[in-house]
DNA sequence: TCTGGGGTCCTAGGACCC
DNA sequence: TCTGGGGTCCTAGGACCC
């Protein structure tokens, strides 16, 4: 059976997330930032043609968009989150072969067969999804993923915002205008040993040297260019996974010198953390923590971690914190300042085949523990995070991060629902 | 003043086993 | 004089993605 892929990727998501709700930002730069205020993570196409890259930090270019009457805005992640669950939901409709790739990406197959027109449906569900949620999307199609994620580049600069790679007479001459490194699966790293070896475009990579790739790039390089070749080995993934480590990482608003408050911040993230490790019904016997100054600026540095491994796994936030604390102080230095902490749950696994411990470590039992975490997790879910926390995470939180910028919670806040206002007309 | 956060997969090498 | 072969598991590190 022969199908296809088209990857839908919704056009600068955050921005267009703003925008949806703010319609004074179309046609202006617009630039979403990421934690702490510190770079910029999405860009408005206008933003874009002033030549804001990704990533570039924001103090860099703060002068050249506020000269343009640009706007800037710090991240706001349960919009953004919010907006993509709506789009992915439309996009279901479409087709039960779905993959969610990313927060504005996702995957969809098609038996070729089936379908008039690729083209066509394409234009289909970019229309239905600006219909129904508000945001642009492109849509590139191909055998392969990795062709459909070339075609969707080429759709992104089309008016159409559709492309169809399988409908063209000569890919090879596509694939010569594309350079390797805009091919899913080469980073910095590849495009520089592959541009040693003279292959620089898609086309190059395409025919390059089975042994050598594999020995190269290994086997992930090697998929790579067979899927350029039009030979898919990257199946669809349709199941959401559970995630086998967790991550919990946040840089402070200004620098923090103290033991105490380091040891807030990290009961903060410990407890984000955990309450993620509790929604995919998980439990960790790992932990590790991180520590480190900030490497951009000229004073003395110092970054360290510590790996402990739990007497029994849980998800039990006191108990993860208590650990996690003690790791940090083993690693604590004092005299420096300090720019970021990290908790990562490592060797996850499901919490029905968990082995307790022969001595157990705690008195409260299994069942008390959840319960109790049952009812945090709870409280947290219907009034809004942070209704219930830890003492240890601190009250003042001064370390919090910067986020000037923020716009409304607009659908998931009561409050900031928008207002519509009625005018007269005529 | 000011430089993000959260993941995945693969490989090489060492420890350990019989 | 002379010191095997084959396997598994774990970890650190390096590549990639959005």
């Amino acid at each position: 059976m022969k199908t296809v892929f088209a990857l839908v990727d919704c056009n600068n998501f955050y921005v267009s997330c703003e925008r949806v709700f703010d319609p004074s930002l179309e046609h202006r730069p617009v630039v979403v930032l990421s934690n702490n205020d510190g770079c910029v993570v999405a860009r408005s196409n206008e933003a874009k043609a002033l030549g804001i890259q990704m990533g570039t930090p924001f103090f860099k270019c703060r002068d050249l968009i506020r000269k343009n009457s640009g706007k800037v805005f710090s991240s706001n992640y349960s919009l953004y989150a919010d907006m993509s669950q709506r789009v992915m939901r439309t996009l279901e409709q479409f087709t039960p072969d779905f993959e969610i790739y990313s927060i504005d990406e996702a995957f969809l197959e098609f038996r070729a067969e089936d379908l008039f027109s690729l083209e066509q449906l394409g234009r289909r569900i970019k229309n239905t999804i600006r219909q129904h949620t508000g945001i642009p999307i492109s849509i590139g199609i191909g055998q392969t993923k990795t062709l459909a994620k070339i075609a969707n580049k080429i759709a992104k600069q089309s008016a159409s915002g559709t492309f169809d790679i399988t409908d063209h007479p000569d890919t090879d001459i596509l694939l010569e205008s594309i350079p390797c490194n805009d091919v899913w699966g080469v980073g910095m790293q590849y495009e520089k040993l592959l541009k040693l070896n003279g292959i620089l475009t898609a086309r190059n990579l395409k025919y390059a040297d089975d042994a050598w790739l594999r020995k190269k790039m290994t086997v992930m390089g090697l998929r790579t260019v067979w899927e350029l070749r039009g030979i898919s080995c990257i199946p669809l993934e349709m199941a959401t996974l559970s995630k086998k480590g967790i991550c919990s990482s946040r840089s402070f608003g200004k620098p923090v010198e103290t033991l105490n408050e380091l040891a807030e911040a990290l009961a903060d993230y410990t407890a984000i953390a955990a309450e993620k490790l509790r929604k995919q019904r998980s439990v960790a016997p790992i932990l590790q923590v991180y520590l480190s100054t900030n490497r951009f600026k000229p004073e003395p540095q110092y970054s360290a971690h510590i790996t402990y491994k739990l007497p029994e796994a849980t998800a039990y936030t006191p108990e993860l914190v208590r650990y996690a604390t003690a790791c940090l102080g083993k690693i604590y230095r004092p005299g420096y300042q300090y720019k970021k902490v990290s908790i990562f749950f490592a060797g996850i696994q499901p919490q029905k085949y968990l082995q307790p411990n022969l001595f157990p470590v705690t008195r409260n039992t299994f069942a008390q523990k959840s319960r109790f975490m049952n009812a945090v997790d709870s409280i947290n879910g219907r009034w809004g995070s942070n209704t219930a926390q830890f003492a240890a995470a601190g009250i003042k939180k001064s370390w919090r991060m910067r986020r000037q910028y923020t716009s409304q919670h607009y659908t998931t806040r009561w409050s900031d629902l928008p207002v519509v206002k009625a005018c007269k007309t005529g």
